[in-house]
DNA sequence: AATCCGGGGGC
DNA sequence: GCCCCAGGATT
């Protein structure tokens, strides 16, 4: 089967059963005219790295509620912005995602740039992102390649090389078969396929619109693929959390540094995470060491040890002293709501005792 | 090229 | 527990 009939297989097939999601114009739709935002598909791209389309529904609506247009975005602040991303993970991307709404905003009259080149200058918007938007939105004959993309590729022509070396190999190969008529559906059809066909287990081969041209089906090696290179063992690393609360109520924290881990975020003050961290409180006070929380990272698991106190005194900066009113758990990464969490049984316990 | 960066759902 | 996910930035 040649490219071109392979790519009208799987657009006939989207037409059928592209899936429903809040920034989409579904294919009738398309056909009839209507066309998607750039705004919305940038900001759904954005969300959707590295994130399920069932995790981002909630945040894309909150966001789109709160920011209609990009330059309501632009225009935010930061805090704001960085406490309705918590939760969803990944937050150099809410920053970047700022960043690239003001200079859109500013330097390109709040229209998004169509071609794929400029997309790729700006910043959170890599290759992926940048063929995406460019395809989706503005329907231009660009490639995506993401995992489900990699996978369908490395199955459908049986590629055995593991990833990321075979990345170039199936870039090429997913790029020869985005046809020019409709890339923009095809781009969302092939990660349909990818999404509900074509996943890591338990595949659909029987109801796939191109089981047909299958190598790995017809080899018998559809579960094997994508192969993919060893990965290193996570180390464990330890560390202290302290959670100072004022007499009146109010909350001691601090925003983490922009860059690194849990950049920009809002965090209770910490000792260093290492394999033996020592227990040094931010300031004065009958500290108590209460449980520990556990948590695990992309890249090691993190076991960190409660430490309470109740002070009289606000710390100086750089620490936060936030009110009740103020403060709200659902601003923290998930890491930090842990934290809090525990600390909360344990203010409720001595209230109590 | 390798490493760093979250969190949730499936199994 | 491990694997995966509509990846990008940094070094």
């Amino acid at each position: 089967m040649n490219h071109q009939n392979l790519a009208l297989s799987l657009l006939n097939w989207y037409d059928e059963n592209a899936r429903e999601m809040p920034w989409r114009i579904g294919p009738q739709a398309r056909a009839a005219g209507a066309r998607p935002e750039p705004y919305r598909i940038w900001l759904s791209e954005v969300m959707l790295q590295q994130t399920t389309v069932a995790a981002v529904k909630t945040y894309f609506e909150r966001f789109t509620h709160l920011w209609p247009t990009i330059s309501d975005l632009a225009a935010a602040p930061d805090e704001q912005v960085m406490g309705e991303w918590a939760g969803l993970g990944y937050y150099a991307r809410a920053r970047n995602l700022l960043k690239c709404a003001r200079i859109v905003a500013q330097d390109f009259g709040g229209e998004f740039p169509r071609d794929r080149k400029t997309l790729l200058s700006l910043p959170g918007i890599g290759p992926y992102t940048a063929a995406s938007v460019a395809a989706i939105a503005f329907d231009l004959p660009e490639t995506v390649v993401d995992g489900n993309v990699e996978r369908v590729m490395s199955r459908l022509h049986d590629v055995h090389e593991p990833m990321p070396l075979s990345k170039p190999l199936l870039t090429d190969l997913a790029r020869q078969t985005t046809p020019k008529n409709r890339p923009g559906d095809y781009a969302q059809a092939i990660m349909d396929l990818g999404a509900t066909i074509c996943t890591p287990k338990s595949p659909k081969c029987t109801i796939c619109p191109w089981l047909d041209p299958c190598l790995a089906y017809k080899n018998a090696t559809v579960t094997q693929l994508p192969k993919k290179v060893p990965k290193a063992v996570k180390p464990t690393r330890y560390g202290f959390a302290y959670v100072a609360q004022s007499t009146s109520g109010a909350w001691i924290l601090e925003r983490r540094p922009d860059k690194g881990l849990l950049g920009g975020m809002l965090g209770w003050p910490g000792s260093e995470w290492s394999v033996a961290p020592e227990n040094t409180p931010p300031f004065e006070g009958e500290w108590a060491q209460q449980g520990n929380i556990k948590h695990t990272f992309t890249h090691f698991h993190l076991i960190l040890t409660v430490v309470t106190t109740k002070t009289a005194i606000a710390p100086p900066s750089p620490y936060l002293t936030l009110s009740a009113n103020e403060f709200q758990a659902s601003d923290l990464p998930t890491v930090m709501r842990k934290v809090f969490d525990s600390a909360q049984i344990h203010f409720t316990d001595t209230r109590v005792a």
